[in-house]
DNA sequence: TTGTAGGCGTTATCAC
DNA sequence: GTGATAACGCCTACAA
């Protein structure tokens, strides 16, 4: 008479014969202290959670009804689902995690993967909205996210736990960068990567990424529309999209712009003859590119370059908000004023944006929406929808006092 | 004659007899499509990840073994854990977690708790440093990130979650609050808090901390060290541990400083009186307090209303660099100039502290080491070991330009 | 040291 | 609709 309410309701009395598999309980899992008595023991035995049997037992159905019960199957009368539920609250059940990705094959976990050279960069507040919005984004759902720093030391160990079936799918953070070294996984699992990836190829996977031509022609507007005529960029590496697209571009605006507005600054210089860092000014009207890597020293140090080539210039864009302020302090240095002497337009809207001084005006890119709309997106994909290859969201210029 | 090298090496030719429990595979899974033929099919069934199975009858052993194998027991022999090795390698197994856990009772993974309203403050770079950190102790090891929003939708969500057994402990990060509304939990699962909880009780869990009176209190002979001799400061809300604490360092190291020291600024106010947000400064010598919420503008709020009260200053330590920046807007508004006419100091050496004009002195958190401490201690925890209940990290004064 | 076998908690396939 | 029951892939007491 031990055990109360363990055996199945209804169930057939005996049912043994060969793999006899009723509840046996073995458990004696917790090894050690010999000797029957106790004073050793630390953890008071939590009590093990409920399982889906004890749930059916209480309810007096089977299982499997269980099972559909919490599962939403349409097959479930309303009577038995009641009986099911209430037990359920009673007893406090939640699924074991486990044993439902084992049986269905499906582990209802999501990795977003990070290299770790981005993990240690300090803080970096792009990332961190991404995490933020993919985080948002999937808590109503039932998936899981899990964090995955990629090892420098030991780089397949990631990979193998992607490909292990250890999740369901995932998302490849890679900094601004075009860096899919992940692209393979797509093969065996479905992944979403954050950025444009730098080589076009058409089955490279699925992307999530802001218009970063259509920003950077924005500025382009803004600053002619503003009055400016000697518009100068400090462009990011380009062996990453978001260097290449924010300069193009930017060239783009700037042609565009001029071209149907005002009078001076002319089209672009040519792309192809300047793709490398010391490119010459070609022509008075053309924009002037100097190139950084995203770091504050590198846009100061860009800036001088600027300076010296002795050319007017009454405006810069940045191809992110660091260069940009590094680029205002040299434009101080020099003695010159923002936006006196040279309005300023950075990209990204990171924090320091805001309070720099002067503020700074820049492109706002949605990155929590994006880490949001990556996590939509693999969901679907998982789910066998059809979704976009690449989707590209909009940003948005803030003007503040640098322009 | 099918099936080369699946059943176990030299296991014993027919083993049926009631339960029977070969490899019968079920697999029928994927229903639908009818008929034989398969121009309908889209995935490519991505060749099932290998299974320990297939590992011991490549490699010549049983289950058993190669799972002793996989996780390192010290009791297989050099020849057959080579020969497992070898066949792991060939196949690229890589174990289930999920079929590991449930045999195991051990999900290996860890969850990172963060409530929706830290979430959604936008990239708060302090919490973003503690999930680095976090995330980079755990990468070497063998435990998993999960990341949990508190939804405040449906808060018992993540509670049922954790209390489900879905992972074996977790780190809960209030922002830099008190908040331990997760307590409960520790009696059913390891976890460890970031940040000093509020109510002192003893047995309220693990935590992780900086030492914010000791910071405080080196802020304060900073100040002195540098001749001021008028010290103010901006606490925060006195319902918060890091509130609580910097307020009273500061006061105990402007008064043992002054003391030991030089000779003006004298102890500090009561500090029973001064509890409310308008306390006036009591003697002369005092440290003149005004409280703030670490919003730059409740900052710049606090230090109007100490420069109206008409002594003197020449230093402010504020509880927070975002308090800080507001303090320096004010003092600047005020015609007074930093840190000329006073001095500040703020706290957390967050990303705008090194960019501000002019640059912050201030606090320096280790917040990638909390994380990492976090993680470390939960890991310990979960292996048993003895760990102590409260963890304080060493903090750091960088001097800037402020001060 | 190694193999055997039963069970971890769910899902899913079938009969009823 | 509902209930048996065989996996899912791995771990581990126990036997050898």
């Amino acid at each position: 008479m031990l055990r109360a309410a363990v055996p199945g309701a209804g169930a057939p009395a005996d049912r043994r014969r060969g793999c006899e598999r009723g509840r046996k309980r073995r458990r004696p899992r917790s090894g050690g202290s010999a000797g029957g008595g106790g004073a050793a023991a630390s953890a008071p035995e939590p009590s093990a959670a409920p399982t889906l049997e004890a749930v059916a037992a209480l309810a007096g159905v089977s299982r499997a009804t269980v099972s559909r019960v919490v599962n939403g199957s349409p097959k479930v009368k309303p009577a038995a689902a009641e009986a099911v539920h209430a037990a359920i609250a009673e007893l406090g059940y939640v699924p074991n995690r486990a044993a439902r990705s084992l049986a269905s094959r499906r582990t209802q976990a999501i990795a977003l993967v990070v290299p770790e050279s981005v993990a240690r960069v300090f803080a970096d507040p792009f990332f961190a909205s991404i995490v933020q919005g993919v985080a948002l984004a999937l808590a109503p759902t039932d998936y899981t996210l899990t964090m995955l720093i990629e090892s420098e030391q030991d780089p397949g160990k990631t990979r193998r736990y992607l490909a292990g079936g250890n999740v369901d799918g995932a998302i490849v953070v890679s900094h601004h960068t075009g860096d899919h070294s992940f692209a393979e996984l797509n093969r065996s699992l479905p992944v979403v990567f954050g950025g444009r990836p730098l080589d076009a190829s058409a089955e490279s996977g699925y992307s999530v990424d802001v218009d970063n031509v259509g920003a950077a022609a924005d500025a382009a507007r803004h600053l002619i529309a503003r009055g400016r005529r000697h518009l100068a960029t400090i462009a990011g590496p380009q062996d990453m999209p978001p260097g290449v697209d924010r300069l193009a571009g930017f060239r783009a605006g700037a042609g565009a712009a001029s071209g149907a507005g005002a009078s001076a600054a002319a089209g672009a210089e040519d792309a192809g003859a300047s793709a490398s860092a010391g490119a010459a000014g070609m022509s008075g009207a053309a924009v002037l590119v100097e190139y950084g890597d995203f770091s504050p020293a590198s846009g100061a140090a860009a800036m001088r370059r600027l300076l010296e080539r002795g050319e007017p210039i009454d405006a810069v864009f940045t191809a992110n908000d660091q260069m940009a302020l590094g680029a205002c302090t040299a434009i101080r240095d020099a003695g010159l004023t923002v936006p006196g002497d040279i309005a300023v337009v950075g990209f990204d809207d990171d924090l320091s944006a805001a309070t720099a001084s002067p503020p700074l005006t820049t492109v706002h890119q949605p990155s929590v929406e994006m880490g949001a709309e990556m996590a939509r997106i693999l969901v679907r994909l998982i789910e066998g929808e059809e979704v976009p290859r690449l989707t590209l969201l909009p940003t948005r210029l803030v003007v503040r006092a640098s322009s």
